[in-house]
RNA sequence: GCCGGAGUGGCGGAAUGGUAGACGCAGCGGACUCAAAAUCCGCCGGGCCUCGGGUCUGUGGGGGUUCGAGUCCCCCCUCCGGCACCA
């Protein structure tokens, strides 16, 4: 009977899903493991991308299960987003019955992967039952002020038609989703107060210890942390003065001039008082016309324009011009800069080009620079002069000295910046989830009371272009204030889908509550996520999100940790022909058509064993091919084995009872096996070399010629060893074969094998013979021996003394079980 | 520019400071076959030689530590990724 893998693999998904082998419960008798791949936009099928991710999570589900953990692995559909907008543009179907179609077949083939979820739990976050608790959150951050309206300069995307958050703006000022040059807008928006969180978003980085460095240190970069003093230049002629932030405040006696971004909201004031008013309008209508690209290219010209008003230096009372200029950003720190040309390279460039004079606070601590000559600004540490009572220090102390100095006088204050900016959440899209408050014309902003929720998505057609069609909707626009009766409008934008996926982990514990996001019992057993799944590509986006969700939701005390995910892998993309997959380039590979062709073993087992899991996966017909031809030869392992190997006892022979040499190697080698698999997959989650050791057995296996009945039972215990650790990767075929030697019960819930320590000690070993470092001979010697028995037993070894004929030994190291290195002379 | 990561056969990739190249792919030789496919057996980093053995060389390049370095340290090169006028 030939290796018919469509029908095994039917077979076997239909037996998990009618035993319901997967269903998992609270259980406090068992270690619990929460196990989540990233769940999937529900954009039409699955990608390889896609299936190497569930292929990862469900061998580690697997081998947990089988390992005695209680492990919750569910899976879910990230399912509002603008794709289901754009695709009722393109075909005419609603972006409800796209989405609901595509959740369905995509359901479809992960259960034709064979993968091992808790389907009871799905979630769709487009789903009323599901978005409502959206909502929920969402007003509760409102109700804790972490949510509010700003009117600011916002990222805008054209193509999408909708404002951006900062982190989704990537490349440099294109759009994370669609690519296009993102621009600037000036709207009222929601805003999440995440920095409120960057400190502990920051710090506790450094407890997840189970995340990659790599990882860490993006978000670190993203948070941006920096310190420095916030002081403010009086203007003169005006009451008001100018605020301006600086990490360097050591160099304070070099101001030279003050600059303010264009967008700076004194420009407007210094525009209206200035003779030339005009130019200074002119220069800003300029600038901020330009796109973020322009803009902050590095390198890119430094233009401003003179506003004629002079700052006064606190500490010495010196005036210095006020300009406006393009390299000043609006949203960091105060939108002002302080210009010190001799020690930034940037106001270096600026003062230079408009004549500005440089001047130098800081020495390097060999040689002596002169303004006229500098060819860049010096932004090394250095020693202070021209500093009033500050020179001669060295800047490492001039800088905690003066920033004390600083906050005693009143000049200044110390403060802490960070890049990361407070999280632009509103959509003007109509697929997402609605943002529960009205706007009542009496009462202002008000939230739906919670009994309300959910504000459903109303059932309508999206509009030519792309518009959100909800602001032309009045039958549910219109409605009436929750506060006064009186009549109010609802708010047409929908909530980034970031929000959405920043949360559902938690929502898997207890899906099917309805009075609650989650039930507190269920949360507090299964969370943290114990091990997540996914790519790199959120490590700035989706990864600190749900971090900070994590962390507000803790502290309003409905979830005990304060992290939500413990370990992750980040996975490496699939490639081929030497990029990623994708449909522009022409070399996606299907995987139903791989899973049609070679079965979903096949797929999954080649996916594990090209690369490791972090690294970039290179796809290959030829190496399918060769995963394919393993599993067949594993099916004729055990059907050529016949009659013989399925009567044979299934009973362990203890090492010491075999009393055959070439048998006691073959048991040492299935226990070897059953070790090093799980290692690999547990500690190391190196899940190539594990396959690789699973082809070591069944060809140990296959070069095996049993003969006794001892022989069979040996046999046996190797077949069967292979089958069990094998399960986690391909289960399907393994499940078949199982039976087939007439096993009762599942390998889904069968417990991994027990290794007896016995057999992991060898009982030769083969001890490697070096002169000077090289390897000479090679011999075999019994395990176990003493240092000094293993310098005499290779030395007196015959091959060896004709080596060393005639040479002086300087020195013999000898490495247990291993080797001998002679050093000689001559 | 700054910060990471990585450079190992024809290819994907293995190697707690101790036999470099596990396992697989491709290739070559052979068996089976009328033939092919499938399957099975053998070979498979490079050079040289008195070749079923020997010898030198070999993990991006150059130095160093060590009895011994793909692995540790220093310098350089290349590729990939992140951030990038963040004051």
């Amino acid at each position: 009977m030939p290796y018919d893998f469509e029908r095994v693999e039917r077979k076997w998904q239909q037996y998990w899903a009618e035993n319901r082998v997967f269903d998992v419960e609270r259980d406090p008798g068992k270690p619990k493991f929460y196990c989540l791949e990233m769940f999937p936009y529900p954009s039409g099928a699955l990608h390889m991308g896609h299936l190497r991710n569930y292929s990862i999570g469900d061998l580690l589900s697997r081998y947990l299960w089988m390992k005695g953990w209680n492990v919750l692995h569910p899976m879910g559909f990230d399912a509002f987003g603008l794709p289901a907008e754009n695709a009722a543009l393109k075909y005419g179907v609603h972006p409800k019955k796209w989405t609901w179609d595509n959740i369905e077949h995509m359901t479809a083939q992960l259960k034709s992967m064979g993968c091992s979820y808790d389907w009871r739990r799905r979630v769709e976050t487009c789903a009323p039952e599901y978005y409502r608790w959206t909502q929920w959150i969402f007003l509760l951050f409102l109700k804790n002020g972490l949510a509010y309206r700003k009117h600011a300069p916002v990222n805008w995307c054209e193509s999408c038609q909708t404002v951006l958050a900062n982190e989704q703006v990537i490349d440099g000022g294109h759009c994370w989703r669609c690519g296009s040059v993102v621009t600037k807008r000036k709207l009222e928006q929601w805003f999440l107060n995440i920095t409120r969180y960057a400190q502990e978003l920051l710090d506790s980085l450094d407890s997840l210890a189970g995340w990659p460095e790599r990882v860490k240190l993006m978000q670190r970069n993203w948070i941006g942390r920096s310190e420095g003093v916030r002081l403010t230049f009086p203007v003169e002629g005006l009451e008001k003065g100018l605020e301006t932030f600086t990490t360097r405040f050591d160099t304070i006696y070099g101001v030279t001039f003050l600059a303010l971004a264009p967008e700076h909201p004194m420009v407007e004031e210094f525009a209206r008082l200035s003779p030339n008013g005009e130019q200074i309008r002119a220069f800003v209508k300029e600038t901020v016309q330009k796109s973020e690209i322009e803009r902050t290219a590095v390198g890119g010209e430094k233009k401003g324009v003179d506003t004629g008003f002079k700052a006064i230096n606190p500490v010495n009372g010196e005036k210095v011009p006020i300009w406006v200029s393009n390299y000043i950003l609006i949203e960091y720190g105060t939108g002002a800069i302080m210009g010190v040309p001799a020690h930034d390279q940037r106001d270096f460039e600026f003062a230079r080009k408009y004549g500005i004079p440089i001047r130098l606070v800081i020495q390097p601590e060999v040689g002596a620079l002169e303004p006229e000559t500098m060819s860049h600004a010096f932004e090394e540490e250095g020693i202070q002069c021209n500093s009033a009572g500050f020179d001669g220090l060295p800047t490492r102390e001039s800088i905690p000295r003066m920033a004390r100095w600083a906050e005693e006088t009143g000049i200044g204050k110390r403060e802490v910046n960070y890049r990361l900016r407070d999280w632009l959440i509103s959509r003007q899209r109509y697929w997402g989830a609605p943002i529960p408050v009205v706007y009542c014309e009496k009462c202002g902003i008000v939230p739906i009371p919670e009994e309300q929720l959910p504000v459903l998505l109303p059932d309508v057609q999206v509009l030519p272009g792309g518009k959100s069609p909800l602001p032309e909707t009045p039958e549910w626009v219109n409605t009436t204030c929750p506060a006064c009766g009186g009549p109010a409008r609802r708010e047409t934008d929908t909530m980034d889908t970031f929000i959405c996926s920043s949360w559902y982990f938690l929502r898997f514990t207890s899906p099917w509550t309805q009075d609650g996001p989650f039930r507190g019992e269920d949360v507090n057993y299964w969370m943290p996520v114990d091990q997540y799944i996914g790519g790199i590509e959120h490590a700035c986006l989706h990864l600190i999100y749900a971090r900070f969700f994590t962390k507000v939701l803790s502290d309003l005390g409905y979830v005990e940790v304060r992290e939500p995910f413990t370990n992750l892998l980040t996975q490496g993309m699939v490639i081929k022909d030497g990029s990623k997959m994708s449909k522009s380039k022409g070399n996606v590979v299907d995987p139903d058509e791989i899973i049609r062709k070679y079965g979903a073993d096949t797929a999954r087992l080649f996916i594990l064993f090209a690369a490791p899991p972090d690294k970039d996966l290179d796809w290959s017909e030829k190496g399918v091919e060769g995963a394919h031809r393993f599993l067949k030869r594993v099916w004729r392992l055990v059907e050529e084995g016949g009659a013989r190997l399925k009567e044979a006892p299934r009973r362990r022979i203890p090492l010491a009872e075999i009393e055959e040499r070439s048998r006691r190697e073959l048991k040492r080698r299935i226990h070897s096996t059953i070790e090093n698999v799980g290692r690999d997959i547990e500690k190391e989650r190196q899940f190539n070399t594990a396959v690789a050791r699973l082809m070591e057995l069944s060809n140990d296996l296959s070069d095996f010629v049993p003969e006794t009945d001892q022989d069979w039972i040996l046999y046996r215990e190797g077949i069967e060893t292979l089958l069990l650790c094998l399960s986690p990767f391909t289960p399907h075929l393994c499940e078949e074969l199982w039976e087939m030697l007439g096993n009762r019960g599942c390998l889904a819930t069968a417990a991994w094998p027990e290794v007896e320590a016995d057999c992991l000690e060898a009982e030769s070993v083969t001890i490697v013979m070096q002169v000077n470092g090289k390897v000479r001979e090679k011999i075999e010697l019994p395990a176990g021996l003493s240092e000094e028995q293993l310098k005499e037993r290779v030395l007196s070894h015959e091959a060896v003394r004709k080596r060393l004929e005639g040479k002086e030994i300087l020195k013999v190291i000898a490495v247990l079980d291993r080797l001998v290195n002679v050093v000689v002379k001559g």
